[in-house]
DNA sequence: GGATGTGAATGTCTTCACAGCT
DNA sequence: AGCTGTGAAGACATTCACATCC
């Protein structure tokens, strides 16, 4: 396989996530061109983004919905479920708990964390708040695949070190910091403060830029 | 001004996060080089990246820490106080709501609207949730300069449009949905469903890559 | 005819390397 | 001597354009 750029996943997931839409609305076939107009971006960039892991159109009509759609759940992982575990219950953590999307999409949460031991016990979506001091076997005993961390920045680091010891070998950080990890981890990191200055920027600098910023991912 | 890359601009975010660190530990002075190790990034990166919007350092010295600092709030926009208002108050909604660190940024949440009428008058972190019947009305009364949807994916494009029509120009969005905006409109999308996917690329086809996705940006 | 798949061209971002200032 | 600021080179991503196939 080709070297793919993350850019190139972020628009698969887009891809699929039209595709649910165009299905439902009951087409059963879909040039590169329709595609792409759902999406904010090109045909050619649909087609390219495509051609990194095979030829799943027919020239001439376009592409099949339904075996587009197996396709991409198959490039993306999607087709298994994960096992996630959420380390930190807090504000975003609790919120995320409660975010049906992420089951429909076949991220199952199945341990949460938290070093608070006033909340350890506790019940919440249904699991059971365990402590941090079991984090590492809680997380061989569940076999989790994917770490969600949810904690103050300070605390984040020691919290992957502590993850990636135990064998996870992706994590999606919340906390506002940069996190080191070994070759081999994947992380993603969503961080609202970021965006929400790079939107000041955008206001404090509108009329002097050359080029708008209206771009989004997704 | 020449224009500046958005990768750019998150990354002068970045910097500035890790500038009020390194003044707490209490140095007065840094190099690009020193900078650029906190930040996962190169030297060269951080001189270009800064090389944008003037000349900050001294040669054979490095860059005032408080200096630098005052600079990086200025371009970003980070020395006055924007007002923000939240549309939605659901899981997401909520916990944007009780999350301190956008107050302390300067991004003040300043109304808070709904639609569902059952919490319209609420009250919530000490805000009433206002009805979206309201909302033009609203934004304009507080003077919103930047609106977060925190709303279901259907709903998304429907407020946005309005939100655009009351004069707004800066969004951060939630929703898992593209957003069509007119020029001159900033949108910042958060997608906490498409991170995973790209986690999950990243472990169904963790050995096959080429490249490792350690790479991160927060 | 119509739309794909893809090398080649273009455009954008990052890295290099060094002249020039302190 | 040390480190910045920056053109030039290199890597990477997107767009073009067309031969190819249904």
């Amino acid at each position: 396989m080709r070297k793919v750029s993350e850019s190139t996943v972020a628009r698969l997931s887009l891809y699929l996530r039209r595709l649910e839409e165009v299905e439902a609305e009951g087409l059963g076939t879909l040039s590169s061109e329709a595609l792409a107009r759902r999406c904010g971006t090109t045909g050619a960039q649909v087609r390219k983004d495509l051609s990194f892991f095979g030829t799943f159109g027919k020239r001439g009509l376009g592409y099949s919905v339904p075996e587009l759609k197996t396709a991409l759940r198959s490039i993306l992982g999607l087709e298994r479920h994960w096992r996630v575990a959420l380390v930190g219950v807090g504000k975003i953590g609790s919120a995320l708990l409660g975010y049906e999307d992420f089951r429909r999409q076949g991220f199952m949460i199945e341990a949460v964390f938290d070093a608070d031991e006033a909340k350890v016990g506790e019940e919440r979506s249904g699991l059971v708040v365990r402590s941090t001091a079991e984090l590492e076997a809680g997380l061989e005993e569940e076999g989790i695949d994917i770490v969600i961390v949810a904690v103050p920045a300070e605390a984040a680091q020691g919290v992957v070190d502590r993850v990636v010891g135990a064998g996870v070998r992706a994590i999606l950080n919340f906390a506002p910091t940069k996190l080191e990890v070994p070759t081999g981890v994947a992380v993603k990191s969503v961080n609202m403060a970021m965006e929400l200055e790079g939107l000041s920027y955008a206001l404090a600098n509108a009329g002097k830029r050359t080029r708008r910023t209206s771009v989004q991912r997704g």
